[in-house]
DNA sequence: AATGAATGAGCGTTCATTCAT
DNA sequence: CATGAATGAACGCTCATTCAT
């Protein structure tokens, strides 16, 4: 026996965001305090959400953890772009990279690279997490490669491949030692070397 | 029911060394797996201790952080400064620190730098912890500017100065980045760019 | 933001049978993994239906486990019920109990006796339950005592029940303990005494 | 360098009985209500210690679970031992089993038997309780045989072999059903079946 | 000096159940 | 009728630290 049946529903959209919200309060806390340190507890109530709700929608702590990484990754790239194709073509958009850095450094949330913090705090065989990182650092050196492709003439493409791989290890040492430093010299030190070998 | 109870003990002091066989011990420990997956009880486990031994030597976990921070730099320091100054004078004695990188990376506990793995893991209050990083960091920054002096000629104190400070930031990049990557790449491609700037 | 949303559905009824696709996937997990390691999200993803429709059919838990006990001992006396009487009139209609236990025994299933194992998991004050197992296990002892009635001549009414009690605890013991030790030893001794002790 | 040093203790000697109160709360918890039913907490709780205390004497749930098996089968063991080689030589020894089983029936905390109620709540592939379970259940048929052996003439070895077996499926379906049933007819049944048996 | 026993607080995770839609 | 979202309570277990001896 066959029977027709229609819903009507008064749909209330509001739901949705709740997964996007652990995501974010998570991310300020693993991003500020650690990712070990940082308890399911905090998360929970600096979300307003019951526990069980948060395993509803994550599987486990690591599983955050991923989620936290994509997200500072996807706004960083989006931000960090649209500051630098902003500057006139050529050797700025390249040094505007670390003219990014400067005022991401004086953010009060400033707390270093999410990546380097959180490969630090997982064990070894977690390849889980590590794969994820490296694919995003990844993601990263080919988008600094893009920007000397567009930027920089009269290099070849081995040249071009070299010049991006640098200005990424300046760039992630002016994040990681401003951090460590708590200071921003070495965010203009890299600045100032990047500007060198720029032809 | 109570009972009496006589120990005599001919107790050899002179080869415990209790306390650096804890430092040692942790040292490993933290540096390997991390210092918040690092327990008390593995480091009492491993170095064979009791725990209120531990705590009759370290006021706290955080006591022996510290230790392991200034062991670890203090050796490294020590297997540097040999392996460089054992190089021919002048910029083969800089470049040697990314030789000795090289060879440190190979090492199957390479895990690259304590200081920011350290860094990484603690809230951003804990000024006590931090302080320490900071402070050995500017002796590893003094120590490469000494080197500068001693191996560059024709630059002025400002100019060796800033030289160092490239170098230092190559280095810790070169570290971070090859440990993050699981390759040397970072590691060759700074010694190349360190290279380059080195008169 | 509210929104209008209709559905249309042509939902077939015959098919579904949702109450007993329920039951017979908890009475798998309930059976194999028992009562209290089967959790409600198993059940229900193992059934492909909503949490809340599983709500809708049962109040509890504890409901949906009568519900088990019933599938499991109906089925159960069907089949064994079926085996015994198409063996010949007289001892072999009761020593078939046992042969049906033997074939029960080898299959890849087979965990014993549901009511022991479900009694075994509850706490002593759970009438509903226990009454529930009680009754079944008088309703089987009854089948036996009828399967006598009809297969054992020379003996008197409280002969006969004193032999279908003991071909009963026989039973009991054979299912539980070959379950046990994983071995259908305690099946062939419980069938050689049972014969010792038909006439 | 050598120090001679004395200590004197006035040690308070009670701290050695936690490890068995806590297997006794458990014991107690355990049987009457069930294995995965009794929560550590409560457990903790009735045993007046602290979670952590537990932890230090058992590794876990399971680790008390063992010892929970063998407290029950030695103390169990030792006492049908006293009570049947107390009585006269010969079948009454034998007979003895079932009239302590009733005796141990009427007790209010009567639960029926531990090791088939631990078996019913555990997962098929947990090989360590369930080994430890068989172990317990062949050394209760050993003494079984031995008693026979002691009490039972005319017999040869593979016939006091399959008594002693008998003996044991006999006992293990009477407190199975006296338990499940609440009621003492099974353990009267199956003496009487065994006395029966018994030449 | 050195210890094993003990702790309270917290960990990450799962439970059976309810509710708004 | 059927649902996905959400929950409070409890789970088994580990933490860094302190205590009496």
């Amino acid at each position: 026996m066959s029977v027709l049946l229609v819903f009507v529903y008064i749909y209330n959209v509001k739901h949705t965001g709740i997964r996007q919200r652990i995501i974010e309060t998570a991310s300020l806390l693993f991003y500020r305090n650690g990712y070990n340190s940082t308890g399911i507890n905090e998360i929970i109530s600096e979300s307003g959400i019951a526990k069980a709700t948060l395993y509803s929608h994550f599987k486990s702590k690591e599983d955050i953890c991923l989620s936290y990484l994509q997200f500072k990754n996807t706004t960083f790239l989006e931000d960090i772009k649209v500051f630098c194709t902003s500057k006139p073509k050529g050797k700025p958009q390249l040094i505007a990279i670390f003219d990014f850095l400067l005022s991401f450094f004086k953010d009060k949330d400033f707390s270093g690279c999410w990546c380097i913090k959180t490969v630090s705090e997982i064990p070894k065989e977690n390849v889980k997490i590590r794969a994820e990182i490296q694919r995003q650092k990844n993601v990263f050196i080919q988008w600094i490669t893009d920007l000397v492709d567009d930027n920089v003439k009269d290099l070849n493409t081995s040249q071009k491949k070299t010049l991006a791989n640098r200005i990424y290890l300046l760039y992630e040492s002016a994040v990681a030692e401003s951090y460590l430093h708590g200071s921003d010299w070495p965010i203009k030190e890299a600045k100032d070397l990047c500007s060198l070998i720029i032809k």
